[in-house]
RNA sequence: CGGGGUGUAGCGCAGUUGGCAGCGCGCAGCGUUCGGGACGCUGAGGCCGAGAGUUCAAGUCUCUCCACCCCGACCA
């Protein structure tokens, strides 16, 4: 490929929206282009590098046995009305209508219709297990994209489904594709931790999230440091060691603190530790009123709330629900609630606390958690750097993520609900046991970029680089030095290399700067100065070292290196 | 969806009390250079995000809308 044709130019500066180096990288680079807020066009590098992540993948799924097909990007309404996501996805889909008004969504994902087609193909036990997978555009009406191909609105996954008939062969299924996952992500040279994820609100037993840790990632895990526990803060939980009780406790006694609703406040006032307090939010739920208590230390978990409360959106009580209960805004409390539900956070201890007292300018003191109320026990906190690990009680830290892949068993749950079957062995009809795994190749590629880069550029693995050899002539209007850099390049191509061949009338700086920003793991330079003593220059973008072989030789040098990369 | 910010040439930006729309990079032509983003000369490139208003006069003031970015919310 001559580059003085490449659609695609470098930029010395990057577009001021950028933030991540990746993404600062990945436009310079003339990786990707914005078209819209959220949907990116490839430009021939990125697609090079996408392409290849694909490969990977694809090498990877068909070795568990997964076979590839490919579904459409516009998919029938009833399929999904059938599992109830219609409705449920409406905020966050994008929707058309046919020339007869029949409604369309871009898809979100595939399980609806690859049910479909397993309901179709298969009909009996003994075609299973079976995993099929493609790669297809999804469309996702986000409403804040973000950071480059991180976050955006449509883009390629691969999306694998797995077919089983029973909970133990689900489980074989899932653990293939875990460790499909996991080569996967080291053969792209992404070194992706598996965590354990939240199932969200469509059910399941189990989900796990690759994630690679890096600043620009929207995800916090918690990780021990000691054992090989790692989670999502949606999921994490932490050990909770057990604390003296209340013996010999005062009564709750009101005390009164004018004006002070917030913890803040309370600490200011009080002068006491925002541990010393508890805070009680009340929140709307289908069947009325819930409140929740929690240390005044301790932040709810949204996530972790939704799933209990099972709902889509938490909403704060409004000010009927206070008068419904009881509640004073400012001054809740769990002693003297009526008609809610009270979920009192596992991180409350039994211990004299300070807790609002449901009555204006007033809180009360030495309120003792099972003495003074009680409540459902619940985890529902955030867990913080520091707390100790579940498993094995070593310190917790939090760390940034960008979630690369998911793998999520969700069992019978669309197979009931579409009443997918098959012929089981003992002659009767058993809904599919199944399983959805996805890797987002636009996220990889920008993921692969924020963890290999240095500040002239990008640093691709060899094994997505868009090409394997940059070859730079130096300079290009020399008529020995052309003639012998296209001789070189020929030779290379004809091994089966791919090599980028410099050929602009460019000064040595803007060539070698664009290399390095460009990223291709190997330079050769062919130059008027080198070819004096029948010599090319070869040098790796990842070491400082440069090599000096006679001409005659470079093919070969070359060749070597590039063999001893890992694909 | 809430909060904040930005829209002026392909990219990065300046534009004062309202008074000729600019700079750097990039781009084109010619010449000089030629191993780390070279230099000179000449030149092209603008509905100043859109619409309405105020004014003799709007990039600049007012209103509405749109787009994009950041934080949060949301997110198989």
């Amino acid at each position: 490929m001559r580059q003085s044709t490449l659609f695609g130019r470098t930029l010395r500066e990057a577009p001021a929206e950028a933030q991540t180096p990746g993404h600062r990288l990945m436009l310079r680079a003339a990786i990707a282009r914005p078209l819209a807020a959220g949907f990116y066009t490839w430009l021939p590098l990125g697609f090079r590098v996408a392409k290849k992540v694909e490969r990977i993948i694809r090498e990877e799924q068909d070795r568990i046995g997964a076979q590839e097909m490919e579904m459409p990007v516009l998919t029938p309404a009833e399929p999904w009305k059938q599992t109830g996501r219609w409705e449920a996805l409406e905020p966050i889909t994008f929707r058309t209508k046919d020339h007869n008004g029949r409604e369309f969504m871009v898809s979100y994902t595939h399980e609806e219709f690859v049910h479909l087609h397993a309901m179709q193909e298969i009909q009996s036990y003994r075609q299973m297990p079976a995993i099929v997978y493609h790669f297809q555009s999804k469309g996702r009406d986000e409403t804040r994209a973000r950071a480059g191909l991180l976050r955006v609105r449509e883009f390629v996954m691969k999306d694998a489904y797995s077919f089983d008939v029973d909970q133990a062969g689900l489980e074989k299924s899932y653990a293939a594709e875990h460790r499909a996952y996991a080569r996967t992500f080291e053969r792209m040279g992404l070194d992706a931790i598996s965590v354990e994820s939240d199932t969200g609100a469509m059910g399941g037993d189990v989900a796990h999230e690759f994630q690679v840790l890096n600043e620009a990632g929207e995800d916090r895990i918690a990780i021990c440091t000691n054992c090989d526990y790692k989670a999502n803060l949606e999921k994490a939980t932490r050990k909770i060691a057990a604390k003296a009780s209340a013996d010999g406790a005062s009564p709750a006694t009101p005390i009164s603190t004018p004006g002070a609703t917030t913890i803040d406040d309370l600490e200011r006032t009080l002068r006491l530790p925002a541990s010393a307090f508890l805070k009680t939010l009340l929140l709307r739920s289908k069947d009325g009123v819930v409140a929740i208590v929690l240390p005044g230390d301790r932040a709810a978990n949204e996530p972790k709330l939704r799933k209990l409360l099972d709902v889509a959106n938490l909403e704060f009580a409004n000010d009927a629900d206070f008068a419904t209960v009881g509640g004073v805004a400012g001054f809740v409390g769990p002693i003297g609630l009526r008609n809610a539900r009270v979920l009192v956070d596992v991180s409350v201890e039994t211990r004299p606390y300070v807790a609002g007292a449901n009555k204006k300018d007033t809180h009360l003191r030495d309120v003792v958690p099972g003495r003074d109320f009680s409540g459902e026990r619940v985890d529902v906190h955030d867990v913080r750097e520091g707390d100790a690990c579940p498993r094995c009680g070593g310190k917790l830290e939090i760390k940034r993520g960008i979630e690369v892949g998911n793998i999520f068993a969700y069992g019978t749950y669309y197979a009931k609900k579409m009443n997918a079957t098959f012929e089981a062995e003992d002659g009767t009809r058993k809904p599919f046991v199944g399983g959805s795994y996805g890797i987002g190749i636009g996220r990889a590629v920008q993921t692969i970029i924020e963890t290999h880069h240095d500040d002239r550029g990008i640093l691709w693995p060899p094994s997505v680089a868009p090409f394997d050899v940059h070859l730079i002539a130096l300079p290009v209007t020399e008529p020995e030095v052309r003639t012998t850099a296209e001789k070189v390049v020929a030779e290379l191509e004809t091994t089966g290399l791919e090599v980028l061949y410099d050929d602009r009338d460019e000064s040595a700086g803007v060539k070698f700067a664009d290399a390095d920003l460009i990223g291709i793991p190997l330079r050769m330079t062919v130059s008027k100065r080198n070819l004096k003593e029948g010599k090319v220059e070869i040098k790796g973008r990842s070491s400082a070292d440069l090599e000096l072989v006679p001409l005659s030789e470079g093919l070969a040098r070359v060749r070597a290196i590039v063999a001893a990369w890992p694909r």
